[in-house]
DNA sequence: TTCCAGGGGTAGA
DNA sequence: TCTACCCATGGA
């Protein structure tokens, strides 16, 4: 199965736009440039690994311990597109960028697309994991939610846990084997809510929905504040937002205050002329230099 | 031991 | 709206 690319996409580029590719069940391997990724499958009690490596200016989907039908390699081929951001129109981020002397490279190479998970809820959950915590510690929960709930392949690997499995366990749980610590109760909460039917996050990519719409449904979910809601916001495609972090914080500080701390509203002020694609530019600008 | 990580919820002003 | 305080975990 082969998947078209947009002009100028680079596989390489788009996976280390941020950190998600160190998440389970993603793997990515640096020598092969491929990018593998565990989905369950629509029948229950089923996942397949699936990787996809450039190959003749695309990509191309190659599954690992399983046989796939041309249907469902379609699907996952889709999905891939969105997890990698295929379909996000660009332009307007190039437009804005073309003209700064230090970004415009990004523009040439056609930067600006970033990974996301296949569904919203995972991206949500992973989030979730990534607040008030050393980021070896957002790895750690994550890996062992998917070894703990997720649906196994047949050959050690794992899916990402679905709501109804995430649902299904007690907060006990996520204290005590997840080690999730404060945040055990928001994210059996939250899958809880989507497995109930409550809550809805794979209609927040419908782009006809106004972002604060979008935005309030995210601070609803308890976990999910200033930073967390932003950051998702640039993962379903609207990047208006900075979605400052301490990660971000030190990058910018060391990239453009010599090392030393400065105000929120500093930062802000940097990215005020790239608009509603802020979000977008300060990711490219102080993380997206050397994959 | 304290501090801090890719923060957030809550109460009180 | 802003502030103080609390929240589990794990590495430095």
């Amino acid at each position: 199965m082969y998947l078209k690319t947009p002009e100028g996409f680079s596989l390489e580029r788009t996976v280390h736009s941020h950190g998600w590719y160190q998440l389970a069940p993603f793997g990515y391997d640096a020598e092969k440039r491929e990018l593998s990724y565990v989905f369950q499958r629509a029948a229950a009690h089923s996942s397949l690994k699936i990787s996809v490596a450039g190959y003749r200016g695309g990509l191309r989907l190659k599954t690992h311990g399983g046989v796939a039908s041309r249907d469902e390699l379609g699907r996952f081929a889709e999905l891939f597109s969105r997890m990698l951001s295929l379909g996000q129109d660009l332009r307007g981020f190039h437009d804005r960028v073309r003209l700064d002397n230090r970004l415009a490279s990004i523009a040439l190479r056609g930067e600006g697309r970033m990974l996301r998970s296949p569904t919203v809820f995972e991206d949500t959950v992973k989030t979730i994991c990534t607040t008030n915590c050393s980021w070896a510690l957002t790895k750690s929960m994550v890996s062992r939610l998917v070894s703990a709930l997720g649906q196994e392949d047949g050959r050690g690997s794992r899916a990402f846990p679905t709501p109804e499995a995430m649902a299904s366990a007690d907060a006990g749980f996520y204290r005590d084997e997840i080690r999730a610590g404060y945040r055990s109760e928001y994210l059996l909460e939250f899958a809880e809510s989507v497995a109930a039917g409550e809550l809805h996050p794979e209609s927040w990519l419908d782009p006809s929905v106004p972002s604060d719409t979008i935005r309030k449904n995210l601070l609803s979910v308890k976990g999910v504040g200033k930073y967390a809601s932003e950051s998702m916001m640039k993962l379903l495609g609207r990047f208006d937002s900075l979605a400052l972090d301490s990660y971000l914080r030190s990058e910018f500080y060391k990239t453009h205050n010599k090392g030393r701390p400065c105000s929120d509203e500093r930062i802000e002020e940097h990215y005020d002329r790239f608009g509603d694609w802020k979000g977008l530019a300060i990711w490219f600008d102080i993380c997206g230099e050397d994959p």
